[in-house]
DNA sequence: TAAATATTTGTGTTTAGTATAAAAAAACCT
DNA sequence: AGGTTTTTTTATACTAAACACAAATATTTA
């Protein structure tokens, strides 16, 4: 399977037709930011970076795209602190680890049964969503403090 | 083992002088308001409820001292949505349900090696603290749902 | 091309959380 | 005990993320 990193305009458009959500420009350039750069971005950086490609565009739309998304299930949202909302494109259940020196977040592969369809907790509650959310050190931040 | 819910003062007093935070009168209170709700409150309901017997308490109040018992480690704050900061007096590893239905959140029973203590990710990451947020259908709405 | 619809923008509002400094309470010390 | 220092609490003002709303723009449809 390819890597979902470089898609073409063609191929993001598909993408979110088969949701129903129409391609328009500054959508596909959303999608795109987010499919390219897997380092789970806040709406403040997204617009920032993609207000030097396209200088009209308002934050407001950098919102109303993304939450379009969410409930298309195209996108996740992360809640991994306050104030501080990021956004996934990537929809394959995996964990999130934030780096508590650096800031950064980066994916983390975990086997869990937790992230199962359609499973029913001990207590009897149907699941439908998990957030798996991890801080400490990072890999990079280990390998600096070892000098 | 005894169950948390219905501490003394005293034993609520020693939780806190352990950890070296001095036990004033509200934060006593609020430790105790904490300790015996087990329904994963946020500041605001904290400070209502708390209101009604100590009138005068302030809100900044309850935002200082939960912080404060954050910091020494014996509350969790869980941000299983985004303008939502809920707070756990109950530190030992379990994930957090929320109901989409009703908003309620559950404690959820869940062995998984990402709790444990030192781990280290496969990608090279050391893990101090982890969260696991679930959300869907909780016990209740199912069964009210099925008549 | 004109009308209808969808998308985007800009402004203003809301609200959780925080910073700050004054006030009150508690601890300390001779 | 009485006065001083330190800690805790309060009230006010401020900040910033997110959202509501209506106008403006772009797109689609007939």
């Amino acid at each position: 399977m390819r890597d979902d990193i470089g898609l073409s305009l063609d191929e993001l458009k598909e993408h979110l037709e088969k949701e129903g959500i129409h391609p328009s420009y500054h959508r596909l350039k959303i999608l795109e930011y987010l499919m390219s750069h897997r380092t789970h971005p806040t709406v403040e950086l997204i617009h920032n970076e993609l207000s030097k490609e396209i200088p009209t565009l308002s934050k407001t739309t950098v919102y109303n795209t993304l939450k379009l998304f969410v409930s298309k299930g195209i996108v996740q949202e992360l809640t991994i602190e306050e104030k501080e909302v990021r956004y996934d494109a990537d929809t394959k259940p995996h964990a999130h680890f934030k780096c508590i020196e650096c800031g950064s977040v980066y994916d983390v592969a975990l086997e869990s049964k937790i992230f199962e369809q359609g499973l029913v907790t001990e207590e009897g509650h149907k699941v439908i969503e998990c957030q798996v959310y991890l801080k400490g050190i990072c890999n990079d931040c280990l390998k600096n403090a070892q000098n």
